[in-house]
This record gives structure tokens, sequence and C-alpha cells, in this order.
DNA sequence: AAAAAAC
């Protein structure tokens, strides 16, 4: 029995009929109304009669061609949470079914939230008096971020905000960003967030640890809350979320899966997450009791999807993080399947959202198949590093590169960092390699464990938790652990082996430097390596890193090539949007590029991450 | 060539 918040709705309610594939009408999309002037007048606003839907399951609350009205309802307290609703959001009238409103309303009458986790593992009461100020700030390094450039294309961009406060987000949303700490937005955050809440569709480039899977799970929530009338069809043990959120590893479905939860605590939105190499049976029991936002691995989805346990039918918010990852040689059949080839609404229906701190361009031209007159934003440049890191090239056959670690580790054990483990994250070629140079290590005196697609599921979140808790505080991995994963601490990463894509560097040394705190990347290279010997000295550079002499006359001596984001001789701006760049000229029109607006932001200095010490949570 | 992703 599903008994989603929408789901329980919608039983209460008519059945309606999506039968038919045709395209839903998408209400959002024709208007943009900053986010500052939405939800004004919530006593102006018609008390909405109950839920009221057109054909297609959206809600008629309202709004024409509006997003629903925020706020229509009244008198909606949640009894058993004591906070008022304050007139925000999807408490009130008309939630149940006619019935006279209110939470407990549903045949069943207990209210699911009551048993739900609380995910901070707190039960203190978040202090709501004042709200993101911003007293919380020290530990956050902001003349880092002081002029990250910012870059916008496309029609009518929504501006960028500058606190969570004026966003509105809703106070139930508010109140979890608070308990998670976040006081102020990311630079990716200020600018994303408005753009999803416009309605529109986003290819967003922000740089490693910088908060992006906050930044399209606060829109996807708070529209999934202002949308909670929508009714989906019932069909037996076929379940229809209302947003989808692709990763490309395990691991990493996990972690926004987390977060997620942290994020729509309470508020009646639920998160479940499917993948591979984990029982299917109890995944199933989670989606049976009902889901608004699946997070999943495309393999583990494509199987729910054939099994029609999973309808994408109803999918109004669609997300790739790590989005190049997702559309390359290895991903892209399968994601076309799911986008393409099921019951997906097509795009300029749904909503589309595609996240990564690297876009090659011809990954860029694959990934406007999958979008409508999309926003492409850039926060700092398309595949830079950031300056937070400091990199180290050393040339190291590949006879020495043990005993080289052997000497990085010696000299970093002296290096106390405040109570805390410094962790160093080894990166390898091969799967077989990863569990040599664990075993190694071991057998030498250092506690490591290692993490590839070769390990059962069971062993691979093991070796996350023991590198994570300091148990083992080397972890040896393949790039299964490149993209995405947050883990706290990291003090070091070493590429043992160098990758041969400079995207994947990028990625690799982003899993040290989070959330504006410092880190170190140290990188052995030799003769195998000298593809990437010229995008390397480049992206050093340009991140104001030492280059060593013998690298630049690499550099100087390769081949052009595998230069797929940075333009050579380029400024440090521009050229970034696939659509602006002169050779698709042809195509600016096709996709309105031609009287596309272009906004550069210098970024005010205070702005950086403003999160508390210690508090990292899934940033890329 | 390797890695990842379903059973």
């Amino acid at each position: 029995m599903r008994t989603s918040w929408a789901d329980s709705v919608a039983n209460s309610a008519s059945e309606i009929a999506v039968a038919d594939n045709n395209p839903l009408p998408r209400p959002t999309r024709s208007t943009y109304v900053p986010p500052h002037l939405r939800n004004r007048t919530a006593s102006e606003a018609p008390t909405l009669p109950g839920p009221v839907t057109d054909r297609a399951g959206f809600s008629a609350a309202a709004g024409g061609s509006q997003w629903p009205r925020w706020g229509g309802g009244s008198g909606g307290n949640k009894p058993e949470s004591g906070r008022p609703a304050q007139g925000y959001g999807y408490a009130g009238a008309g939630r149940g079914g006619g019935g006279g409103g209110g939470w407990n309303n549903r045949s069943g009458g207990w209210d699911r939230r009551e048993r739900e986790v609380n995910p901070f593992g707190d039960d203190e009461e978040v202090d709501t008096e004042h709200s993101f100020n911003e007293h919380e700030n020290s530990g956050i390094n902001f003349d880092a971020y002081e002029d990250i450039p910012v870059e916008t294309s496309g029609d009518n961009v929504p501006p960028p905000v500058n606190t969570f406060a004026e966003i509105d987000l809703g106070e139930v949303l508010n109140q979890n960003i608070r308990r998670c700490k976040y006081v102020k937005p990311t630079p990716v955050q200020r600018h994303a967030i408005p753009i999803a809440l416009g309605g529109r569709d986003l290819m967003a480039c922000a740089q490693t640890g910088s908060g992006k899977t906050a930044a399209f799970c606060f829109p996807i929530i708070s529209g999934i809350m202002r949308e909670q009338y929508v009714q989906r069809p019932r069909v037996a043990r076929t379940v229809y979320p209302l947003a989808l959120i692709l990763s490309p590893t395990r691991e990493l479905s996990c972690q926004i899966h987390d977060e997620a939860k942290k994020f729509s605590y309470q508020t009646g939105v639920k998160v479940v997450v499917a993948y591979g190499g984990a029982p299917i049976n109890q995944q199933l029991r989670e989606l049976e009791r009902g889901v608004d936002i699946l997070v999943a691995t495309p393999g583990r989805l494509v199987d729910l999807l054939e099994r029609a346990r999973v309808s994408l039918q109803m999918i109004r918010y669609l997300a790739l993080d790590e989005a190049d990852r997702m559309l390359d040689m290895g991903f892209e059949p399968q994601i076309r399947k799911i986008v393409e080839q099921m019951d997906m609404p097509t795009r300029g229906v749904r909503q589309t959202m595609l996240f990564s701190a690297t876009f090659p361009r011809e990954i860029q031209r694959l990934a406007s198949d999958f979008l409508s007159n999309y926003i492409f934003l850039a926060v700092g440049r398309v595949g830079s590093s950031t300056d937070l890191i400091v990199q180290r090239v050393e040339f190291v056959q590949e006879t020495d590169k043990r005993s080289h670690l052997m000497d990085l580790l010696h000299a970093q054990r002296e290096n106390g960092i405040h109570g805390k483990q410094a962790l160093t994250l080894v990166f390898v070629e091969t799967k077989k390699g990863a569990d040599a140079l664990e075993h190694w290590l071991c057998m030498n005196g250092f506690p490591a464990t290692t993490i590839h697609g070769d390990r059962t599921q069971q062993e691979r979140e093991m070796a996350l938790r023991s590198f994570k808790s300091g148990k083992t505080p080397i972890l040896v991995a393949t790039d299964v652990a490149a993209r995405g994963l947050d883990i706290p601490h990291v003090a070091h990463v070493v590429n043992f082996d160098l990758p041969n894509d400079i995207d994947d560097y990028v990625h690799r040394i982003g899993r040290t430097g989070r959330a504006g705190k410092s880190g170190l990347a140290t990188a052995f290279f030799n003769e195998g390596n000298l593809s990437l010997s010229r995008p390397l000295a480049e992206l050093m550079q340009e991140a104001n890193q030492e280059v060593p002499a013998w690298l630049t006359r690499y550099a100087s001596r390769a081949p052009y090539g595998g230069n797929k984001n940075r333009r050579s001789g380029g400024g440090r701006f521009g050229g970034r949007d696939f659509r602006r760049e002169g050779s698709f000229s042809r195509n600016l029109d096709y996709y309105g590029g031609g009287n596309s607006s272009t906004a550069a932001y210098g970024v005010p200095g205070n702005y950086g991450g403003g999160y508390a010490p210690g508090v990292t949570s899934a940033w890329d």
C-alpha cells in the first residue's frame, strides 16, 4: 500500500486518467516570477477548494499559467509538529481531499511522518527566531570565493539571490536548511536555485565541493511541496515518483539520498533510493511505501522500469548529477533509454537539470537533446579546479611509485590535524592495482582499505565507512570514488596513477578542498602520462599553482589535444556554453541564442560557502 | 585500456 502523501490525497479523490501519452501541460514555463515576488499575497489568494486537477493530474489551483500558489491554504496547522504553517506551503484546506482539511484526515488515520526517523540525530527544536544570520561563518575562506567568475546564458535568466531567506522555499525546508547549518547559499546555489524555482531547464557547472546537491534538491523538494495535490494513477504495484535524480555510482546515489532525506524531513516529501548490488526486495518495499523523489543508479532503475514497479509517467523533475559522466559513452545508451524510451514526459514538459563540475563541449551538445530552452550556468571556469587545493606534480617512475608514496605517508604522519585523523585518498588506474596497493600498504604498517567495482557492495560501503571514521585513514580507490563523494577530512589526494582525462583529474582532486576548506593533491607523473601534460599544466596554471618546469617542457612538446573545455590562450571567460561557440552559430536560433542575454556577475567578496565549520555535506 | 552500472 502506498502511503506517500500525494498518493494518499490521490486515493481520496476520484480517479484521473493519465493513460494517454500526451505531453503534460507545463504550467510553469510561460512566465518567470522572481522568487521575491512570489507568494506575496497569501490573504488574496483564493482558498483552494480541494484537490482540483486537470486531466493530466496537475493541480489547477490558482495561478493558471503559473505554479500553483503557495500559501493558498489557511489554518493548516500541523498538529504533530506544533508549528504553525504560517501561511506557507501546502498545509491547509484542500489537503484532506475535501473532507475538512488537515493532516490526519486520510483513511488510515495516522500520519506517516510521525514515524519518520530524524536524520539529524537530534530532537532539539531548531532556533527559528533568527534565520540565516551570518555569525557562523568562521572557518570559511571567503577570499577564495572573492573573484569567482559567474556566467549565465539563455533567455530571461532569473537573477541570483544573496540569502536563503529571500528565496521562498518554505518554513519547513528553511528549518531543515538551518539544521544542516547552512548559513548562506554558495555561489552555485545563489544562481541555480532561482533558475530552478523559475521552472527553467538548467545546465550547471560548478567547482567540486561547492554545493551542487542542495542546489537541485531544494527546488525539487519545494516544488513537490507546492504540488502535493497532484494525483497519480493507481496501477497495482507500480509507483509514480514526481522527481528522478540519477547518479553514476551507488555510493553517490546513497549520499544524495541521505542529503535529500535531511532536506525533506517533515515536509511529507518521500525520498527513496534504488541501486544495484543490494537486495532489490528491500528497495521494492521502500518504493511501495510511497515515493516522491527517486534517487537511483541507471542499471537498477532500468530493472525496476522493466518490472513495471516504477513508472516515470509523472516525472516533473529530472536531475542528472555528474551529468557529463552520465552522458559519456558508457552511460549514454542507458540514460537515453530511461529518458527517451520509457514513459517519461518529454523535455519541455518535465523540468530537467544537469549538474557537474566538468562539461566537455561534445557532451554539452549531447545533453541539449534532453533540455528545453535551458539556461547555462557556470560558476568558476568549466572544468577548472578550485584554488583551495594545492596541487603538486612529481616525476615518479612506475617502479618508484610505492616507495614514493611511502615517503609521503610518513611525512604526513607527523602532521596531526587538530584531533581529527587526516585522511589520504589514493587513486589508481585498475581494480587489481587497487587490491595490490592496499595489500602492500597494510603489509608495511599503513592501515588501508580499498573501494572498486570488483568488491561487493557490502565491502564497498564498509571500506568507505572505515575510511571516514579514520579506522583505515588510507583509501585506495579506482574512479568509482572519483566523483561526488563528500568525505570530510580528506587532507590529501594522491594520484598514484594519473587518469587519461583531465576532467577525471579535476573530479578526483575535488575529493579534498571542500566547503571552503583547503586540501592537498599530489600526482605521480611519468612518460606514461604524456597526453595529460598539456591539459594538466594549463589547469594548474589556471588555478594559480606552481607548474614544474619539466612539466611545462612536456606540455610544449605534447600534441594539441585533450583540451576539451579550455580555449588555448583564451581569457578567463567565455566560450563555455557550447551554444555560444562560433562553430555552432548556425544552431543559435534553434537554441534561442540569437536573442539570448548573457550576464556575468562579479561575486561579492563576502559570500562564500556560508556553512558552519566541520559541516560539509553532499556538495558536488 | 579501464572504470562504472542489473540479476
